[in-house]
Parts: structure tokens; sequence; C-alpha cells
DNA sequence: TTTATTAATCGTAATATTGCAATATATAGA
DNA sequence: TCTATATATTGCAATATTACGATTAATAAA
């Protein structure tokens, strides 16, 4: 089928999943780690540095920006591109909750 | 095309991406807590806990295990399941690393 | 040995993702 | 206004993912 069934999930895990699939893509990493060596940047200067298409780059600031995790404004030709600080925030905490709940005892497996 | 051009990523990078894209999916997520919260329990808990066909639950665990995050150890005609704890810290450490990037300086968008 | 139980694998259908070229859109400058 | 520049969108083609039923494999119990 190729649908995911979200419907028998929760809110939560939904949401950490949807998170976590915007960061499964090699190209996502990069542009997010670019943007936060440069503070921000304009899309050009991403297609030049990570080396696939225009159209292609477009596409996963898109999806980023969907997620919520980068904004961009409008700057005369171009579009500068930023982290959105408040929401790196509550994923980091997200996260970092997620992983908290790991096995802290050192039980072995049955 | 639909193949991901993992060639001119770092390897850290592409690593990165590998493990967010396996968090990437709800029914992942959700086996992961129920993997936390019984310490380890058999794939069949999972299929009625999740409610998704035991095919399919099988295939996430294959995909989770691939991954590193889990392991499985066979127990009569079961298979019990766990948490790897030694990739689960070293993913942890990642995922904490990579969000400490983020933007420290409230500088905002250009 | 036969039967039940459990999980993995296979085959298949529906949908999603990745990537690019081509095109559209929108602004800046001549 | 006309042209150049920068980005978004559209339209593909190739591949990947999700999910399920059916089958297989392997062990346990009768």
């Amino acid at each position: 089928m190729g649908l995911t069934k979200t419907e028998i999930f929760t809110e939560s895990q939904n949401e950490m999943a949807l998170i976590a699939k915007t960061l499964g893509h090699p190209a996502r990493i990069a542009i997010l780690q670019e943007l936060i060596k440069m503070n921000s940047c304009i899309c050009g200067h991403l297609v030049l540095e990570i080396g696939l298409a225009q159209s292609t780059i477009s596409q996963h600031l898109t999806a980023l920006k969907q997620a919520g995790l980068i904004k961009g404004s409008i700057s005369g030709t171009s579009v500068c591109y930023c982290i959105d600080e408040k929401v790196w925030g509550e994923v980091q905490l997200a996260f970092s909750d997620f992983f908290a709940l790991g096995p802290t005892t050192n039980k072995d497996c049955c």
C-alpha cells in the first residue's frame, strides 16, 4: 500500500516520526549543518555547497520549512534561510526525552 | 530517480540520516517505546499491542535490527527483542551533539 | 510423528521519495 | 520597459516504502 497508518498511533509518536523522517536524508542534514555554520544563507549558496540541482535543494528546503525546522525570508531576488530557534529547541528536547527513556539498567536481552 | 546520492555527503551525514530515517516511522517509535517499557518482549506481543499485521511488524523489527538499535534472541518458538544499549547510547550522543550545534546566539534570520 | 505456534520471507499492490530538466514567478538593475 | 538573477513549481522517471496475505521454516507439545 505505501501508506502509513497514522491513525493507530499517538499524536506524539506521529510527530516524533515526522521530524525524524525529515532528518532522514543526508542532504537535509547537510543543509541544517550549513545553516548553523553560516548562521543564515541563501538557497543558491546551498546549491553550490551541496552539489544537487537547484530544484532538488529547493524541495529539501520546503520539507525542512514544512517541518518547522527552518524559516526563510525574502531578501531581494533571493531567499535567506535560517534555523527556527524555537522549534529547534523543542525538537532537541523531544529527542533528548525520547533517548532518555532508554535502557537505564543493564539488564540484558532475555 | 528515487535514489539518494549518498556519495556526495560525508559518512557522518549519511549515518545520521540513516538512523533518523529508521526512527522516521510511528510504528518503529512505538516498538522502541514498548521495548523500553517492557525491557524486552516477543514479536507477537508487539503485533497485539500495535495492531499491524505480523509480517509488517516483522519488517519494522528487521529495519530496527539492521540499524543496530535492537537485537533479538531466539527463545523457543518465539524471538525476544530488546534495545541494544550500546548502540542506543551512541545514537543518543550523536543526536545530542547534532542538536547542540544549533543556534546558540539569538541572532535572527537576515 | 503429527499438529500447533511463532516468526521470517515472498509476492504484490498502492503510495511516497528522490532527483532533474524545463518552466514559471518575482525582483533588481540597465 | 527589457534583461538578468534567484527561487519555486511542474512534470516526469526511477526507486523506495508501507502494508497485507500467503507461504515457509523451525521449534514445542501432544
